[in-house]
RNA sequence: CGAGGUGUAGCGCAGCUUGGUAGCGCGUUUGGUUCGGGACCAAAAGGUCGCAGGUUCAAAUCCUGUCACCUCGACCA
């Protein structure tokens, strides 16, 4: 995190020469996240946490439209109700961290903190259900989880991260395969509509799915080096866990069945995915939807009477159309100085108000998106504002989505994929062979995303071994 | 776990080769002038040089050990 500090130039390092570097010092300058005393743990700082209720905020609502619930779960499990679903402990055994004495007590059994919360949430499902009628149960906690993680970065994989995470049970494979694909439908929406980052939703290979899931669905987004970066999974467990966990119900006909169970999950990884889609060289581009501060208002020579009071006036009429404002009066810096801030930090839409607009009975605007300068008068203000910030909204989304399909190419052979992956998504077909998938991993680096909906196939063989394709599919380096 | 690197003021760094009692920029504090794209002047505060031991009249500097962190791999949502 070396940043050259000269003179009064903040240097933010150019994204074509360190992307990683860059969102670095992007993430630290304006004030996201910071380092913490504990390894691979992050703080986040107030204007990273608003950002992240926003996005609560916004996805609690949908998914409570959808009549789900919250709750809130323990965040220690006893060794033994992790041990139950074997493919699941397989998965997480290498990553937990272990409670093992309490005060001055060593513990007889070992305590995990939770990587995931599946094991609880089917212990206490099968308390609570027993007939068809207590079904379905479509429950939600906002938590924090604990992963030992050997690598981290801030936001993209920390050991300890905020997320929710969804668990439902249903009467019917057929009630459960449709919450999957409804709550993936809804990370799709958050990701499009609110935090415009454009993804490609479809199922997960077995390889890559969840432990114990019977099938993974994903959204994929593509960073601005290319990379890919999982933004949420939405799993079907059939019966895997309630089988594991006896989650038994008598069904309609009296006779007694295993539940039908998914689970689901975005994290605050979904910031690292703002950051990575709409950055750019001056700092956060941040979508006007989740933006906790839409319009910021910088007074220019606030000394020259008049001015606090009309930055006032304005900030008033926009906070009563619901827009988020701020005015940022330090008296420390110059106006100058306040411009690169509010850029750093990604306001979507800045509003300068000095003498001369006064005078002249407008505002000067700025756009960060596009970085236009314009002005409008003052008495379409409320108007203008929300225009804009649609505008500005559609605009972000609009580049990404560009940017995305441009860098998606289909690959036929080993040497296009090979090549197309350096710096983009390969679409290709494959035979749904593991030893393909892995060896596609180990001659270049790239993964599996997944297999989009549209099954439409684009050749009839295998990327990898010439043989009969079977899947659709996208392959890229991954975060 | 393999390879490399770094620990000196709140942050970023210099000083170490050739030991002599710590410096620069930013930031911070106070006062004043400024304010339409990162302002300026003046004054001030702030460090047991990661930790432990050794060599020496004298250690940030040399030696030994140790801890922490970072980068790239490997592993992994």
């Amino acid at each position: 995190m070396a940043k050259e500090n000269t003179g009064f130039v903040t240097h933010i390092t150019p994204r074509n020469e360190d992307f990683s570097q860059w969102y670095t010092d992007v993430i630290l300058l304006s004030k996201l996240v910071d380092y913490s005393p504990v390894r691979g743990c992050m703080v986040i700082r107030p204007y990273g946490y608003a950002i992240w209720e926003r996005i609560k905020e916004i996805f609690d609502n949908m998914i409570k439209k959808t009549g789900h619930k919250n709750l809130y779960m323990p965040m220690l499990i006893p060794e033994s109700l992790l041990q139950k679903e074997a493919e699941h402990v397989e998965g997480f055994a290498p990553e937990v961290a272990w409670v093992t004495q309490g005060g001055t007590e060593q513990l007889t059994e070992r305590l995990a903190i939770r990587p995931t919360s599946e094991t609880i949430f089917c212990t206490m499902y099968s308390k609570w259900v027993s007939s068809w009628r207590d079904l379905p149960l479509k429950y939600n906690q906002w938590c924090s989880v604990m992963r030992w993680e050997k690598s981290t970065r801030p936001f993209l994989r920390t050991s300890e991260f905020l997320w929710q995470e969804g668990h439902t049970i249903h009467e019917t494979p057929e009630e459960a395969q449709d919450e999957t694909l409804e709550i993936l439908q809804m990370y799709k929406d958050l990701a499009e509509n609110y935090l415009a980052i454009p993804v490609l939703t479809g199922r997960k290979t077995d390889k890559e799915k969840f432990s114990g899931a019977r099938a993974t669905y994903s959204i994929e987004a593509m960073m601005q080096d290319g990379k890919a970066l999982q933004a949420g999974t939405s799993h079907n467990f059939g019966t895997n866990f309630s089988e594991a966990y006896d989650i038994k119900f008598q069904n309609r006909e009296g006779k007694e069945e295993y539940a039908y169970e998914t689970s689901w999950g975005i994290s605050t990884r979904l910031i690292g995915a703002i950051i990575m889609t709409h950055g750019d060289e001056r700092g956060l581009r941040l979508p006007p939807e989740i933006a906790p501060t839409q319009v910021i208002i910088i007074p220019i020579a606030a000394h020259k009477g008049g001015v606090d009071e009309k930055c006032l006036e304005i900030k008033d009429r926009l906070e009563k159309t619901g827009i988020r404002v701020e005015i940022d009066n330090r008296d420390t810096v110059s106006a100058g100085y306040k411009f690169n801030d509010a850029e750093l930090r990604g306001i979507p839409l800045r509003l300068e108000i000095g003498p001369r607009d006064i005078k002249n009975d407008v505002v000067t605007y700025f756009r960060r998106d596009t970085l236009e300068k314009g002005s409008f008068a003052t008495k379409l203000l409320e108007n203008n504002c929300k225009v804009l910030l649609k505008v500005i909204q559609d605009q972000l989304f609009k580049e990404a989505k560009e940017f995305t399909t441009n860098k998606i190419k289909d690959c036929f052979n080993m040497e296009e994929l090979n090549e197309q992956v350096q710096s983009g998504f390969a679409r290709a077909m494959w035979c749904g062979d593991e030893n393909c998938e892995q060896k596609i991993k180990d001659e270049t680096g790239a993964t599996t995303r997944n297999m989009p909906f549209d099954q439409t196939p684009i050749a009839d063989k295998c990327v990898c071994c010439g043989k009969k394709a079977e899947k659709l599919i996208y392959f890229s380096k991954a975060y």
